[in-house]
DNA sequence: CTTGGAAAGTCAACAAGGCTGACATAAAAT
DNA sequence: ATTTTATGTCAGCCTTGTTGACTTTCCAAG
């Protein structure tokens, strides 16, 4: 509704993509897209009796092992309570390992044990199977395309931490 | 750790973005860019002590008028129960009218009220809005790939209801 | 016309995983 | 010595998902 769907005021250029038809499309296909992302994981955990919530921190323990709780916490984006509830389950199952900080003893540095990475290779290897199966059905620039969009939906301080993670771990 | 890193037999073509580096990058992509895909509606909702759940009946009503029950629990992936107690909220608070069907007496055909059109509109436009400056900064090339790649990520099932929606409603 | 089954709604109970608020402890920093 | 920081924990709440059981309505086939 908000500026009809032709080309509205077009600068010259084609900006037939900006139209809110093929907005709705991306963010339709977002909505169904992630469904996909989270079935083959869920599923593994489901015999496990964990969910996505410990899968979230079984993926960016092992992606920057020995990171703090505070780190850990801040990428997710939740509060402690919420994280130390998962976190005690992964810990007292044995899959990760809190051990206290060298030079500020008050942190606590997260690994996972050869359990833990287990996991994180079950889960990671169904996830990567289904990206890789996307990406080789779609070719490289696609792929390419694909990542510009996704690092310009994210809000400025996920972005930064997405950029921080995605050069040098 | 499944196949190294390199063109592992790379067939000649260049499959470097097919490495599990690229993958991961893709997946985290994936997990940062759909917080910021929902970010700005879920701060409305909280303005009316709605949540997701009924951000998506809404927008599914709203994008096919008078659909029934059925059709949109098979869209959605939820029970019943869970989507009924949704709905009858929106019902009960005049966002969504429930028609008895005109052939089919047993099926209800849902409808959004002017009240429920309103806030479907602050919540798309706000949703489009990050969209549109997404799809902007990466231009119309990126768009192409980022759309072929997730419909490449969907379930069968979820790619059949997605391209009927998006080719004729 | 009767009946089987589909569509819809509802009740109860439960679980995961978010949240807030309050409080405890240890260690670093001032 | 005091304050601040990092972490953990208890209690309670909310949303949104689940299963199972049951009812009502009503189309359609026999």
């Amino acid at each position: 509704m908000a500026e009809g769907s032709g080309a509205s005021g077009a600068s010259g250029e084609s900006l037939l993509f900006l139209t809110d038809e093929q907005l709705r499309k991306g963010i339709e296909a977002m909505f169904f897209a992630y469904r996909g992302f989270t079935a083959d994981p869920d599923r593994i955990l489901d015999n496990y009796a964990y969910g996505r919530a410990h899968h979230r921190a079984i993926h960016f323990i092992n992606r920057q092992p020995g990171l703090t709780v505070n780190a850990l916490l801040s990428v997710l984006g939740v509060t402690k309570q919420s994280l130390n509830r998962v976190l005690r389950t992964l810990i007292e199952d044995g899959l990760v390992e809190s051990r206290v900080g060298r030079k500020d003893k008050r942190e606590r540095h997260l690994h996972l044990t050869e359990k833990g990475a287990a996991l994180e290779r079950e889960l990671s290897d169904a996830q990567r199977a289904r990206m890789r199966a996307a990406y080789r059905a779609a070719g490289p620039a696609a792929v390419a395309g694909f990542r510009q969009v996704l690092e310009a939906m994210m809000d400025p301080e996920m972005r930064r931490q997405y950029l921080a993670l995605r050069d040098g771990a």
